[in-house]
DNA sequence: GATAATCGCTTGCATTTTACAAGTGAGTTT
DNA sequence: AAACTCACTTGTAAAATGCAAGCGATTATC
């Protein structure tokens, strides 16, 4: 399964793990559903759709799209109503957990943001407690949301 | 310092943190930069420009004026020779050291990349060895080299 | 059982961002 | 002073994004 030598295939820019990883999620929008994915409790388009953020829908549907193919997110139509698709994270893409909350608190730390600081420094206390619980919700498929939709700024 | 209501300036998608983090550096290239410029010791343009990601030079000077913009990086002229610029990371950009190694995990765990996994493990079991090393290299302005530059996967 | 909603998209088009190649000007070396 | 280095800028084509509208497959309502 290596690459054969003279096969002219490389499309990716390096080895780096940083950097192919970001040619899976290194843009505007893919965080932001990993995030709703992972704590707000979304499950579909509708959902993402109205998240606020104002994606538009063939941006949205193009990053379900590439992150389903890159085995972050699975889709699947909902057995009671046809017309639903439910998107899941898979273990890959609950496992990007840490890095989300990484960003998370740089931003709250250095940007004024909606978020309210006490939760901000409890959860920094708190990593391997917060990374847990989100990891259960996920097990559980437990879809109530965990953190709230932080508000504008100020 | 805070915003004066009735001025319509709201150019945020959101009040979340993850959401203003990555107006900031959710792109392809901010993110390698700010690596380079943490582990890899780069400080001048040529040092970017020759790092093997082959980003475009408009592409490049784009992305270090904004992340001086944002308060990431220092841009200041080299005092022994007036062509150079030397890049810095701030403390804030310092403080996205736990963001990239928790990119760098993932990624080197779920992907095939270049990385040795020794390494990795290494970097995973010790996260905080890892954090207070890059800090000190950091404050003490210690350009050599921490982590290679990976090679091609395979 | 026809009609109207809902859901998850797709399509067309204007705007913005990116990529690639070349060039420029200030500063330095020879 | 000629050649060279460095950090960009400029022009142009290609690709990605944003926006509004539409569409096909369900499902709910009358």
């Amino acid at each position: 399964m290596s690459n054969v030598p003279g096969k002219p295939k490389p499309k990716r820019r390096s080895g780096c793990p940083v950097s192919i990883s970001l040619e899976m999620f290194g843009d505007r929008w893919s965080l932001l559903v990993i995030r709703d994915l992972m704590v707000r409790g979304f499950r579909t388009f509708k959902d993402f759709q109205e998240s606020g953020e104002g994606i538009a829908t063939n941006i949205l549907a193009d990053r379900l799209r590439k992150l389903e193919a890159t085995g972050i997110i699975t889709a699947e139509v909902e057995e009671t109503d046809g017309r639903r698709v439910n998107y899941r994270l898979t273990k890959k893409g609950i496992d990007l957990a840490p890095v989300l909350l990484e960003v998370l608190i740089w931003g709250a730390r250095h940007e004024e943001t909606g978020a309210p600081s006490t939760l901000i420094v409890n959860m920094e206390k708190n990593r391997e407690e917060f990374l847990a619980e989100v990891r259960r919700r996920w097990r559980d498929r437990d879809s109530t949301p965990l953190i709230p939709k932080f508000g504008a700024v100020g």
